[in-house]
Formats: C-alpha cells, structure tokens, sequence
RNA sequence: GCGCCUGUAGCUCAGCUGGAUAGAGCAACGGACUUCUAAUCCGUAGGUCGCAGGUUCGAAUCCUGCCAGGCGUACCA
C-alpha cells in the first residue's frame, strides 16, 4: 500500500506521458512511449513538466512544430485534478501545470507516509550486491577510502529505498604480497622496540600505526616468533598485523556510521580446489588462457581490455587480479542479480578486465557494474595539504572525522559527483556557521522542529481534518510544494545516475525554500486554521529533509 | 605513446543523461530581527561553459581534433 503511493509519485511522469500518448496517436502519430521524453523546466513560468514530442515528431510528418503541438493538446485525455492547464511555448513545447488541489493533496500524502514516502519497487526485490572501500588492510583508511565509503553507504541506503535486496560487502585483501610486507614492517617494529638497532626495510610500511601495534605484541610471543624460521615466523606477524589492521578499520568504518553485512577474506579464495583454480579452470575452458615467458596470460584484450594479463606468473603464484576475477565469480555464484563495484581512481584500469572475467564466468553485459570515485584533496587556508603515502604522513578518516565532525564530512563528500575530482575545503567544513553548508541545511531542520514544538505549547494541534490544506495559496508555499513533490524521482535519479549527490544539492534547495517560505509566511498565528495548515507543509518539508539525510547518511538534529 | 577522469562566475561546485533567459554556496556590496531559531531572508554585482570545428529545430551536455591538469598504463595490490 505504501510501496503504491510512492510508486505514483514516480509515475507522475507516465501519467502524462501516456496521455501525451494517446493523443499523438488520435491524430495517426506513430511514436514510442519511451521516446516521449518529460522534463522539469528549470523555469516555474515554463510548468511542472514539459515535453518535446512537438518538436521531435514535427520533421516526420512535415508539420510545423508550434501547430502540431496545438492539435496533440486540444484532444489530451488529462484529469484537471492532476493536470491545471496545458500550455503550448516556442518553439513547440508543450507545458504541464499541476493544480493547486494536487500540490495541496501531496502535503496530506507526505505527511501521511512519513519516512516511506519516495519509496519504490524501481528494483523489484533484485538481489543486488554493492561492494565499497575494500582498502587494502596495511594502513588506516585513507581520503579517497572515506569518500568511497560516504557514496557506498549512501547508494546502499538508495537502492534499499528504491525496493532493491541490497547487501554491502568488504573485500579484505589478507593474501598476497603486500600483506607479507605488513609482516615484515610490523617484525621490524617489534625488533626496534626491543632496542635492536635494525634497519627498516624500505618498501616496507612506515606509518607510526605499526609502532603501536608492535607495543600490543607480548615480548615473549614476539621473541618466540623471531626464533622460528623466517618464513613461519613473518606469517605470524602477519597474523597480528592483519588482525588489529582489520579490527580497527572496521572501527572506524563504524564510527562513521558505515556499516558492512560481509567483510569477504580474499584468503578464503586461495584454498588448494578453491574458487581461484575454478576460476582459471573456466578461463581454461573458454580458451582464454596461454602461456607466454612460463606465465599464463588471460585474454581480456578479446573484451575490450588494452592488453591481456597475466593470471598466473611464472613462479606459479596467482596474481590480485586473478583472486579478484575469482571473487566475482564466487559473487555471480551467489545469485546476485546485479552486483556494483566502487573503486578509488588507482584501480581504473581494473575496470575491462573485470568486466572481461564476469563475461567469461557468464554474467550478462549489466551484471557487473564499476563506479570510479575521483581523488580527494585537503585544502587549508586555500593550500592544498601534501600528503605523502610513502613516509607514512597523511590524514585518515579518523583525522578528519574528529577535525570537521562526522555529519560535514559526508556532507562534502557527497556534495561532489563520484566523478570529480574534489577538493576537500578544511577551512569551510570546520566551519560551524552559516557558511557551510550542512549546517544551512541541519539548520532548517531543527528549525522546523522547533516550530513544531512552538506549535504545541501554544496549543496548536496537527488537525485531524485535512482540508484546511486548501488555505495554502501564497506563492512561496506552492514553490516549496513544488519542490518537496519532486524527491521521488531524486530518489529515482540517484539510483539510475549511481551517484547521491543529487540528493545533497536537493536537500540545500528544500532547505532554501523552506526559509523563504518562513520569512514570508508566518506559521503559527491567530489563524487557528491557517496554522495548522502551514503547520503540515513544515511538517510535510522536515519529513522530506530528514528522509534525505537518513539517505546520505547525514544527522538531521531537532536542535541546534 | 595509449587509456580513464576533469576543465562552467574571483574560489568551490550544480546543471536532472540534447531544451527555453547557464544556476547555487563562499568571497564583495546594500538592505531586513519588540512576534514561531538572524546558523536566516531580500536585493546588487559577477560568464567567450578550456579552444576550434561538426551533428540539428536547439549543444555546457553528443562526435572529431587540439590545449591544460589528475590518475593509470607491473609476472604490486
């Protein structure tokens, strides 16, 4: 029943485009019904919504744009319930109205689906997977980690909204050569704290977090280790190593309020028959497997990828990306309908040749899906902050989130498309005035909550009859409704587009409006029923606001 | 060299997958609080959408070629 009421506000647009349908085709206009293509006019003088059929259709049968759009709108089968007025502009648009009883009708509707308004069956149940951070576990999370993991959260909670079976997993990288690294840079901590004067390796990590974590190894465990055979022994530190690594990425991950359902051990891959010789078996099948300098190569070029590479090399160890290639396999093995990859802009060029994988494992051309987001840099009095990996300085998550708080830095990063590279304003985000602008947006929140509570001490009740929604005529309360109806297809927008920051720029709007709407329009007065009324649209507005930033994962705080 | 991303107001960025007069925030300037939160509002100013072609009724958006920046281009992950 609540899936039905968002799902008509999606609809919206088919409502008028089906009529829009209809009368092309009384007047023998053959066109598809999804070529007929809806907008929302950024100007409100051009309507709720304008379509182009004019325009496209006119060159096929010869007619004058302007006139034919005359003759599609004089026979328009449309409720004027819904629908106002139809209004035909230059050069052949034909422009939608929505009645003032429809907007009125929306801020019942808001207010009575709450939270579940925008929800949808877009997904239809679809199993769907969404993968994110999955940062090697030798340091901290890093910037571009944090980003992944405020667009990863976000889509999660988007695609649940858009009635989708979502699940967000974690691949832990715990196999491989630069975890052997960890193992020797955290061995080599321990011998330093012993007083050793022992030379640290050179690629080996030499963030202070190792420092730490050599200090929680009991001296005698340690000592013990160091005595084993070299082999043996780093895979103990290793163990150690891994273990605390995991532990406190998953920390901070929860403390920025990102939740995983599976952190996946790439080393589960790696058993003797495990998915890793399966997945070289299949490629072996398929015939897109040689062997070249005593490696063997995997045909991605025949995918599109620039080169083949190498799956297996020539001392016989798997390469990452075969245990990745793997992994996916493992993922298509349990039935995911859909599956989305969120990746850091180092591993673009992983892209084809995983595509490349699932296509020989068999799934479908959509099946997998890869988002790239850009780098970040931090920014400071207008200087870019240099970091350098390699010495082992540079900001975390943590770093950041206890600098600027947890709700700005979501708040940034989604304020970008995953696309852009961004620059992270320190200066602004630490900021807690007016100029930044998740507090403008916090702001109307507890704004509006305040007035609720206003309203209550004076008496002034949510009605149990609606209909004084019919005293709301003021233009700044039409414009806020206008933009309140349309989160749906934010909603909507987000999902098909994979990218929240839609919603962030639309909070900001919601939130401008609504302060504007408060300037003009006093909500509680002496107009019992004038106040309960704009009470609902404040009511109707926060329902919307707090919705948006349960989305992105952003505080929406009753005081401020 | 090749591939991916980016180039829009002084700064940071939107621009709804081709629409109508290109929009916000910050910074600048001028106004608005004895009444529900001034962390707010209203107004002014600010543009060759990197450059050049092309596609069409119509281009910031699509195509081609340049220019600039970032990243990638390992038998590392």
């Amino acid at each position: 029943m609540v899936k039905e009421a968002g799902r008509e506000d999606v609809g919206v647009r088919e409502r008028v485009r089906e009529a829009l349908f209809k009368s092309a085709r009384e007047l023998g206009l053959e066109i598809e019904r999804s070529r007929i293509h809806l907008e929302r006019p950024k100007e409100l003088s051009n309507g709720d919504l304008s379509s182009n059929i004019a325009l496209l259709t006119a060159g096929l049968i010869k007619s004058n744009p302007l006139k034919l759009a005359e003759r599609i709108v004089e026979n328009i089968p449309i409720d004027p319930d819904f629908i106002e007025k139809v209004e035909i502009a230059a050069p052949g648009f034909i422009n939608f109205y929505f009645s003032v009883k429809y907007l009125r009708d929306q801020v019942l509707k808001i207010n009575r689906l709450k939270g579940s308004y925008g929800d949808m069956d877009l997904g239809k149940g679809k199993k769907i997977q969404i993968e994110f951070v999955s940062a090697n576990p030798t340091g901290p999370l890093v910037l571009v980690s944090a980003r992944s993991a405020a667009v990863g959260n976000a889509l999660v909670n988007l695609y649940k909204k858009a009635g989708f079976n979502v699940e967000s997993e974690y691949y832990l990288n715990d196999a491989g050569k630069q975890v052997h690294k960890l193992g020797i840079s955290l061995m080599a901590r321990f011998r330093q704290s012993l007083g050793e004067s022992y030379n640290f390796p050179d690629d080996g990590y030499p963030g202070e977090y190792l420092i730490g974590i050599a200090r929680q190894i009991p001296e005698d465990k340690g000592r013990e280790w160091l005595g084993l055979e070299s082999d043996v022994g780093v895979v103990k530190f290793v163990d150690f190593a891994l273990e605390r690594m995991v532990e406190s990425i998953k920390k901070d991950l929860e403390s920025f309020g990102v939740s995983f359902d599976l952190f996946f051990k790439e080393s589960a891959l790696h058993r003797s028959n495990g998915e890793i010789d399966q997945a070289l078996e299949i490629m072996k099948e398929k015939g897109k497997i040689y062997e070249n300098d005593d490696a063997l190569w995997f045909r991605s070029s025949d995918f599109g990828d620039e080169k083949d590479r190498v799956v297996v090399r020539s001392d016989e160890s798997p390469t990452y990306f075969l245990a990745d290639a793997a992994y996916h396999l493992n993922k298509l093995r349990r039935g995911y309908d859909r599956v989305i990859d969120i990746f850091g802009p180092d591993h673009h060029g992983h892209v084809q040749r995983l595509k490349a994988a699932s296509a020989v494992f068999g799934g479908s051309k959509d099946w997998l899906e890869i988002i790239t987001v850009q780098w970040v840099r931090l920014i400071e009095d207008g200087k870019e902050i240099s970091m350098s990996k390699r010495a082992g300085e540079y900001i975390t998550l943590n770093d950041l989130v206890s600098d600027v708080g947890l709700d700005a830095t979501k708040f940034f990063f989604l304020m970008r498309k995953n696309s852009a590279h961004m620059d992270f304003d320190l200066s602004l985000a630490r900021k807690k005035s007016d100029e930044n602008p998740v507090y403008y947006v916090q702001y109307a929140h507890a704004r509006i909550s305040s007035v609720i509570s206003f309203a209550k001490e004076n008496n002034v009740e949510f009605p149990d009859n609606w209909d004084c929604v019919e005293l709301l005529e003021e233009q700044e309360e039409m414009d806020l409704i206008r933009k309140l109806v349309v989160f749906p297809q934010l909603v909507e927008g987000s999902v098909l587009m994979n990218d929240p920051n839609r919603l962030t720029t639309y909070t900001r709007e919601i939130a401008s409006y609504f302060h504007s709407f408060y300037h003009i329009c006093r909500i509680i007065s002496n107009d019992s029923h004038l106040s309960q009324a704009r009470l609902l649209l404040a009511e109707a507005t926060r329902i919307v606001l707090a919705e948006s930033l349960r989305l992105i994962g952003v505080s929406a705080p009753l005081k401020m």
